[in-house]
DNA sequence: TATACTGATATACTTTTGTATACTAACAAT
DNA sequence: ATTGTTAGTATACAAAAGTATATCAGTATA
């Protein structure tokens, strides 16, 4: 079996390398036009597709499906298949998709003093 | 002179939609495939152009121009001419660029505990 | 029998983002 | 006169990301 290579937060806040790429390890989970707006939506409840469909107006199909694929694959979703008629399929975060709220309060939080700081500066 | 629309951590926290859209302005900036590693080499130092381009051995001169341009648009990075022969160009982080970290040091232990959660699941 | 619901997929297209490569001005040193 | 240094710009192209629109299978209801 191999050795995992992970990497510790002292070890990665040491090297501006490691750094980056381990940061960019958790801003690629949440790139791309409508993963922020999917989390948002399942941050406090399990939704279904056409629900979370119909929560963000303007997302197609194409793209909705797409998108949850990606984070299921990428450990932030759990997709639960129900056999009803018509069948139900249900979306929810994971744990480690609900502790990424960490993160995001962190991302407003600094959003917010940006703001606040640009704008002074006119 | 018109009111400025700033919102609260309180007010944006309440609602998903708010949330999403201030969460998404601090995202906005440090999106693209090289503003990390420009942020990156500007933690901890002053730079130059071609210094920063030595520091990020990939980077074409094009993409380091616009994404600096970027930065600067957007108050995360400061511009100082010098009037040497040749003319040197000094980029430094702005205080809010360097609270910015504070959101990195998130992302990192996230992206660690991430990581640490998906390996267990296999 | 026709229509609607579920959770998608298929095809073709446009827009955005990033790359490759060559080039510029202004001056200094060789 | 040629070369090197600074900090970029210009042009053309390739790749990635996103959009628009139509369609599917299976079942239920009108």
């Amino acid at each position: 079996m191999e050795t995992e290579n992970i990497i510790s937060f002292r070890e990665a806040k040491a090297c501006p390398i490691q750094f980056v790429l381990a940061v960019n390890d958790t801003l690629n989970v949440i790139s791309g036009k409508w993963k922020l707006p999917i989390i948002g939506s399942l941050l406090f409840e399990k939704r279904r597709f056409t629900d979370i469909q119909r929560n963000i107006s303007k997302i197609t199909p194409r793209m909705l499906s797409k998108e949850l694929k990606d984070l299921e694959m990428n450990g932030m979703v759990k997709r639960t298949v129900y056999d009803t008629t018509p069948i139900t399929v249900e979306y929810e975060l994971t744990e480690s998709g609900k502790l990424l709220s960490d993160v995001l309060d962190k991302m407003l939080e600094w959003g917010i003093q940006h703001r606040e700081a640009t704008i002074a500066k006119n």
